[in-house]
RNA sequence: GCUCCCAUCGUCUAGUGGUCCAGGACACCGGCCUCUCACGUCGGUAACAGGGGUUCGAACCCCCUUGGGAGCGCCA
């Protein structure tokens, strides 16, 4: 049998970071072992269910790449398929009608909770024959209540569940409309998932998912129940540890394939191998070697992963991804045309980024000529160089060749001149002068890059910012 | 409360009975490199939760304790 993943959010808000991950594990077991990886959208609790949610979750899953074989199926438009198996258990035996209050339950539960026990429902409607009048029924599952489950996960091993444990649990709501536990049950079944994998928080769920399989008559899947993320403060994941959703990654300037470096690291390893392109992430992760411990998420590490990934991404694909970050800062199309080639500005940038939006930012000098230098560095460095700047020009217009290693040159011949060669004296005014502050690549490559022509532009102007 | 899950440096982890006075990575602290900022590079601090077993031998196996987490909805 082929191997079938899914991935099944629930549309009442964004993508999360713990989402993807399990999202993450099923598309990496299923492309690995060559199966389809299904998206399936379970918005059943229309209360909550929301369009924007279901938008966001699509767009989080395209700007990842992790690409689905089938689906986005939706639950709202499977309700005549739960309600034939509805009737199916029904009339099996394996459903019954059940007419207890909310209130009722409740006063149970309560006197439950003062003798110390579970609350669970004590199955009161289980030989009921007679409808009580006035009372619409919600549909209750015949769980048995005798033996053990035991759920044999990829992840946790063996777990066993006293089936005693396990109440009857609701599958139909008084008005009709079936239960998340339900509806997952039919779904993996029809849809024919071999392996669910999901957040741990479900572990306790299986067990009665597999009896209501059972009572179909139909084979349960493979489980493994991945653990879930903290904040790195090791407490539930949440807004205040910062951005939750993954589309905010994507806004900070997070390449996708290092937020699914970093997620896929965090409770998996391969040996010491700390960095994974896509290819190596296919082909080395076993779902069975994930981690069973929940663990904090580390914003540094993303950071750093996402550095590693800027480097080794080629220049051309890097400045692609980098467009979008720059028309942000306000480049346009007709502004990158005008300005140097976008690789080589990404070549120079690219080992002193850590996300994409620092790259546009310490792109923007070389589109859009600064009117004024940052104050602190002007002061600084440029206050009262303005001979030097005159010189320098000077020197420079008569290169014969402007390219990195004879601008180096030429730069150091300056420096032995009016610096007893310390190049650090001359550099910095002359970056202050082209670039506008005083960080930028090596002022040979920004030279380089920037062109003769328009250096010496810049040159010249900044001689107002000397005074 | 009950059921289930979990436990190696601050964090992510390697480790599946001897090769571990526990290795790597991020972060941190020093040095080097250097025209700025970074990158890089060299070095350093830092952990097997506690207690019992089993064994010639335990981070690895078993039990207990402690600590964390999840579930116990006509939510998903």
């Amino acid at each position: 049998m082929t191997v079938c993943t899914r991935f099944a959010p629930s549309p009442t808000g964004y993508l999360h970071i713990g989402g993807v991950r399990t999202a993450l594990y099923s598309w990496l077991h299923a492309r690995r072992l060559g199966g389809r990886f299904i998206l399936r959208i379970e918005d059943t609790d229309l209360e909550r269910s929301t369009p924007e949610a279901t938008a966001a979750i699509l767009e989080g899953m395209e700007w990842l790449g992790l690409h689905w074989d089938a689906g986005p199926f939706y639950q709202t438009q499977r309700m005549d398929r739960y309600r034939e198996v509805l009737a199916q258990m029904l009339a099996a035996g394996t459903a019954y009608h059940c007419y207890c209050s909310k209130e009722e339950l409740e006063a149970m539960r309560e006197e439950q909770r003062a003798r110390k026990e579970k609350p669970r429902y004590d199955g009161r409607c289980r030989n009921r024959h007679e409808p009580r009048p006035g009372v619409q029924p919600v549909v209750r599952f015949r769980s048995p209540d005798q033996g053990e489950t035991v759920v044999e996960d990829l992840i946790h091993g063996t777990v066993r569940f006293q089936n005693a444990e396990l109440d009857d649990l609701i599958i139909a709501r008084a008005d009709g409309t079936p239960t998340y536990n339900f509806c997952v049950v039919i779904d993996d079944w029809d849809m024919g998932i071999t392996h669910v994998i999901r957040g741990d928080d479900h572990l306790n769920n299986t067990p009665r998912q597999i009896q209501i399989l059972r009572a179909l008559g139909a084979t349960p899947p493979v489980y493994a129940h991945v653990p879930m993320i903290l904040g790195p403060d090791k407490q539930k994941l949440s807004k205040r540890h910062g951005a939750v959703s993954v589309l905010e990654y994507r806004e900070q300037g997070y390449l996708p394939e290092a937020l699914l470096n970093f997620l896929l690291r965090l409770g998996w390893a391969h040996g010491d191998q700390e960095v994974f392109h896509m290819d190596e992430m296919i082909r080395y992760f076993r779902i069975e070697d994930v981690h069973k411990a929940a663990s904090a998420f580390n914003p540094e590490k993303l950071l750093w992963l996402n550095a590693q990934h800027i480097q080794a991404m080629p220049p051309a694909d890097l400045a692609q991804r980098l467009w979008p970050y720059l028309q942000r800062e306000g480049i346009d199309a007709a502004c990158l045309r005008a300005g140097p080639e976008l690789e080589q500005v990404v070549l120079a940038l690219r080992e002193r980024a850590k996300t994409l939006v620092d790259m546009a930012r310490g792109a923007l000098f070389f589109y859009r000529a600064p009117t004024e230098a940052v104050a602190a560095d002007r002061d600084k460095h440029l206050r009262g160089r303005g001979e030097l700047l005159r010189r320098a020009a000077e020197h420079l217009a008569e290169l014969p060749d402007w390219t990195a290693t004879s601008l180096h040159d030429a730069l150091q011949a300056l420096a032995d001149v009016e610096s007893e060669g310390k190049l650090g004296k001359i550099a910095q005014p002359l970056r202050v002068a082209v670039a506008g502050c005083a960080v930028s690549p090596p002022l040979d490559q920004t030279l380089a890059i920037l062109g003769r022509e328009e250096s010496l532009r810049r040159l010249r102007q900044a001689l107002a910012w000397t005074e």
